[in-house]
DNA sequence: GCAAATATTGTTATAGTATTGCGTTAGAGC
DNA sequence: GCTCTAACGCAATACTATAACAATATTTGC
């Protein structure tokens, strides 16, 4: 499990992105499903930045390459990439992030998610489930998904003092 | 703090609602505001269980015993009563729970929810803490709001086996 | 190559969640 | 009573997400 970490300002996303998409035509290829045009650019628009965007955030960006996509469609090829493990979905800012950080099945994972530029880091953090698993036998309860997300400042954010 | 616990079926809600009210009234007079009509009508919907509710699932609440409530209206109750403490987001669903658990400042607060019934059990969870903060630090990000969010089913949607 | 089966996207409409702006009512303190 | 402010009413609208059904494209078996 790799530190958490927020990309740096000179940081290389072009890259991120490169990876991103080896990644999402290999995940598909092996499910025989396929890496379509459109999946293909919701992806670029989210694995291209570390921030989380909205379904309609990603609408407008599409629109303004000129492709005009109606809201079903994000929201359908959101679910596929969530399916593949491509992306997340941010449950406290109702938007979605690419997954730059290839913890495989390693959970829960955490997310940071800075309130002033959006970005996202993310991290596994096995040694929380621990915990949780010991609260949810107190509670008899038999968990299934975890959410884990943190609000606050990342520390380029926190330099700018606003 | 207390282990968390999903209300047997047999649970005696009223009290549960009685103390609800009784913190409402107190929290309200602190701050030197009112635990008006309304607010405690919202209150109740939500106190009387230990579910999730949407904010349109109070507004029918409401409706149905014949008091018309517009939706802006419960949201400026629903962040009020947050505002005090008296209630929980729970981002996961869009949806709202009472605070039964008078845990004071300890966080960060753990919510387990029934997927089958929207029960919610609430317990903080210190130790959690620890463990976020370090990775926070790693990541040099100031955390602020924690959410934790476990869906799953609780004991007795459990035993029913659907 | 062609047909059938499946996967993906398009189109239109609508459901569900939340907020803005402005005017009115109603307690609290004087 | 008068004033100040908290709280609410009302209408409109923004934002997030899905339903139902049609059309298109890709794969598979032949």
């Amino acid at each position: 499990m790799a530190k958490p970490k927020f990309p740096t300002p000179d940081h290389d996303h072009g890259a991120c992105l490169d990876r991103s998409l080896d990644r999402a035509r290999i995940a598909y290829r092996e499910r025989g499903a396929r890496l379509t045009d459109l999946r293909e650019s919701v992806l670029r628009e989210l694995a291209g930045s570390h921030k989380a965007l909205g379904a309609y955030d990603i609408i407008q960006q599409l629109g303004a390459q000129g492709r005009h996509v109606a809201p079903i469609s994000v929201y359908r090829v959101l679910d596929s990439l969530l399916d593949v493990g491509l992306i997340h979905r941010i449950e406290s800012q109702s938007a979605y992030v690419a997954c730059h950080s290839a913890h495989g099945n390693a959970r829960p994972v955490l997310f940071m998610v800075c309130k002033e530029c959006g970005t996202v880091a993310e991290s596994s953090a096995p040694e929380l489930q621990v915990t949780l698993d010991r609260l949810a036998g107190d509670a008899r309860f038999s968990p299934g998904d975890t959410v884990i997300e943190v609000t606050g400042l990342c520390e380029h954010c926190t330099s700018h003092a606003d």
